[in-house]
DNA sequence: ATGAAAGCGCTAACAC
DNA sequence: GTGTTAGCGCTTTCAT
């Protein structure tokens, strides 16, 4: 009894089982489904009618194992569902796209744990290429993975720390001097930040950025760290407000600290911008739309996702050169000042 | 001179290469990556160290082709940027970690060319499941694809017709009878419909629903589904508003439509709800926050995409029974009415 | 407790 | 133009 035209289990058809189906060699089937070059017209046609009958479609693990590229690329987030990050995830697959590739994208919660299994996981199912959001981008144990993988890897709005990581990032520190530079051509003086996660390379940078504006300007520092929901924006702003160096404006950090603020002034019934002024880093769906508007900083999001994907595949392909790994690559990318009326720059609409 | 023991390229080491420097064979390499049972202490040690040293991960790839999963699900939906369904991702993702597999996210536009392309891609990368919020959901070709597929599918969001393809959606028709229904008991008796997209069937359900509480209750049908952006929102708001029937209600089909009417209400300076009440389709981070906040239709959005991640990894594990495929499995969330300002429920904050 | 060897589905010499 | 065949990196009998 025949035993191996058995059919393995109701799964799917293979490349051979096409192949005697139409009556052929293997080769002639695999020079089919990769264009059809060289292969008789007639051949051709009785090929695909097999293929597109049996539902055949090529398998991707053994053409891996032939050592083709896995046409997969990983991005490994904080989280999907942050808007920041699911833009660039939504730039990065439209970039794989045009590359035949798939998007394999993990999320970590910042969590260095995660970071790094996902890493290994995406190593073991050999994605052409990895990008990283790394939370915890000085770990040492997460850079020197990184740095021993095969495969080339580009870091994502925060940059690996002591490697030579290429990394497509914005200029936080710029960026938010800028903002505190902003709030004191309106005139004001006791400018506060608030913030949280200051363990995030991003956060640090504006903090950096924060200080640095403050102090060239003789102000005095207004810094919380502690404000990561409604409840601590409203008792850090509740101190601020009972202290003897009541602000008259305040540079939020993140996206959510902004609206938790903005949230917190509207309850207590205080002005904005005229008893508060409000800048935030990031810009939101609905900034332009809340009374009063809200100034923020806007980061080039797609353009990151877009920017890191390019340099991926740039990287991936071009193994001609071996990319001159002396000079680390290092997009910076710029930041807008978005002048709404939470600032004081608009008044009304 | 030696061959066989060239390495490749400057690529990944192999298992065999892992045994032929621990000085064991490819046996013993294998049994120690896949839980060291049967191996002696002295030996396993030796070889994870050797492994450890050479950075070794085993090829996933390689695995498949010996018969095991790809230990990869796919998700197709429309964007990855859209709210929805990056928290749809966001809930898959966290499932499949639970499976030690990863998720490969892909985004089609509601492109039907892109759906096939995108089913076709991940069939042939032998994803595990397969999991589509299709936007052409009556496509006969897309139905039949995804039916002659060996492995799982699931539908979220949006059932496919014709199939017995299990899904897992919200009661779209419901929940827009109680949106109208509810601005009933308000007093409203003009009450419109903005929308855009009709071919969707989520969009096609909440209109029957609007239809339905309508003419249950002898009311007008005003019906626009021209609004897909700023601009067609004001056009269309203009023209109800110098109608013969001016509305005293808009009833707003999704998440953007419903954001661009309040724009254009509160441009218009159109006072809400006193003039105008708005109910919208699908709650959004601010809706809360804005004056009048906005009353909506609450879709448990996570649940959605852990149910359907749950559901395909019962029917991708338990092939003991064959799904009884008469049944066919139609998981029905239930949608929230979020009763804030704009309806007129909450007045002030 | 360990190793030799077959084979998963495909591609690419190399022969015809 | 077309077929034969040797692996790619693993897992898995089956010996030892």
């Amino acid at each position: 009894m025949p035993r191996k035209s058995a059919i393995k289990k109701n799964s799917h058809p293979t490349l051979s089982q096409v192949a005697r189906a139409a009556g052929v060699g293997t080769t002639t089937v695999s020079r089919v489904i990769n264009g059809g070059d060289f292969v008789n017209p007639k051949t051709l046609a009785k090929v695909r009618r097999v293929i597109e009958s049996m539902g055949y479609m090529p398998n991707q693990a053994a053409r891996v194992l032939k050592g083709d590229r896995t046409k997969t690329i990983g991005l490994i987030i904080p989280s999907i569902a942050d808007p920041f990050f699911a833009s660039c995830a939504e730039a990065a697959h439209a970039v794989a796209r045009t590359h035949d590739s798939l998007l394999i994208v993990t999320a970590t919660q910042n969590d260095l744990k995660n970071e790094i299994e996902n890493v290994k996981m995406l190593v073991r199912h050999r994605v052409d290429g990895l990008m990283i959001a790394a939370g915890n981008s000085r770990s040492k144990s997460l850079s020197q993975l990184l740095q021993r993988l095969s495969m080339p890897v580009v870091a994502i709005d925060r940059p690996i720390s002591d490697s030579n990581i290429p990394a497509v990032i914005t200029d936080n520190f710029v960026a938010a001097k800028l903002a505190v530079q902003h709030l004191m051509e309106h005139g004001r003086r006791r400018i506060a930040c608030l913030t949280g996660e200051q363990e995030l390379f991003t956060i640090r940078e504006r903090i950096r950025g924060y200080r640095a504006a403050i102090k060239h300007a003789g102000l005095p520092i207004l810094l919380d760290t502690s404000v990561g929901d409604f409840d601590s924006a409203m008792r850090s702003i509740q101190r601020l407000l009972a202290s003897d160096c009541c602000p008259d404006a305040i540079f939020t950090l993140k996206n959510s600290t902004t609206i938790y603020t903005f949230e917190v002034l509207q309850k207590l019934g205080i002005k904005v911008p005229e008893s508060i002024a409000l800048v935030g880093f990031d810009d939101f769906e609905l900034a332009s739309t809340l009374r009063p508007s809200i100034s923020v900083l806007q980061q080039p999001v797609q353009d990151i996702g877009r920017t890191a994907t390019e340099l991926l595949f740039e990287r991936l392909l071009g193994s001609a050169e071996r990319h001159s790994n002396d000079t680390r690559q290092l997009k910076l990318l710029e930041t807008h000042l978005i002048l709404r009326g939470s600032c004081g720059c608009v008044v009304g609409d």
